[in-house]
DNA sequence: GAGTTAAGATTACATTTGTAATCTTAACTG
DNA sequence: CAGTTAAGATTACAAATGTAATCTTAACTC
């Protein structure tokens, strides 16, 4: 499959989180643009036309699907975002860190990019893993 | 500082390995096509005027510097191996995971992709952390 | 010193990407 | 049913990217 750019992630993201869905709810999506704190945010506002280009290309390079529904259509991710985001993360960690995934996390560490909740986390993932190959 | 595209990111990963280097040592080495079994291997070979027209965006993107040297220039890398890595790192953390390294880390789990060693250089990691972090 | 060459500089060109505007036409509306 | 409209289809266009070829000229060679 052909690779998926920036702008046309966001778009499939907005349809992970929200599917099947129409362009116009996939554009409302994306211009939820009130944070946490219900402050209007400044965040860019995506275009109706971009969207639609960004969906029609996301069809062409057939991560998403469609189905005609009225006078619109109602998109679908064919994608699943848990295949994609493993993907993503192993090419990434392929490329930079010789496929291993530690000097990943030690960066982060290194960093100060970690807290006590992550690491509580990153212990349960070990101790399962270890569950289940002893 | 502008993106690094995939392409200049292999070239400026050769100058990390080997520096400061010519360009005739950079294309050298991205042409290093044997595998540790010796056996020729597939690799794509670089281009000549390729890899100079890399090297001239990745001056003018101010990740590499040069100097001249008699006929030729010895370049060197201006951006760190580490910074840029978590850079990366942690822009695809926050696109894919909210920002969270577990997880990443537990894509790669769920998908057998750690074995013990992995889990040992984990594991040693957040030892290391807890040591710092009481 | 004149000629040759090889490095880097400049130019090229197709594809992809971001970002839309315009075109067509099926579907709604009165 | 005719007119209007809004969805999607098609076209547009600049910047970035991958991949080189051609141009210039300083540096080597005889």
């Amino acid at each position: 499959m052909t690779e998926i750019s920036n702008a046309e992630f966001e778009v499939l993201e907005a349809l992970w989180q929200n599917h099947p869905a129409s362009a116009n709810d996939i554009i409302t999506k994306l211009n939820e643009n009130t944070n946490a704190t219900g402050i209007e945010s400044q965040d860019k506002q995506w275009h109706d036309k971009t969207v639609k280009t960004l969906l029609n290309r996301l069809v062409k390079k057939q991560a998403i699907s469609f189905e005609k529904q009225q006078r619109h259509y109602l998109y679908s991710p064919l994608l699943e975002r848990e295949a994609y985001t493993l993907k993503e993360s192993k090419s990434l960690v392929a490329r930079m860190f010789s496929g291993k995934l530690a000097p990943l996390v030690a960066g982060f560490a290194k960093q100060n990019e970690l807290n006590k909740d992550d690491i509580s986390a990153l212990k349960s993932l070990i101790s399962d893993w270890e569950k289940n190959n002893d």
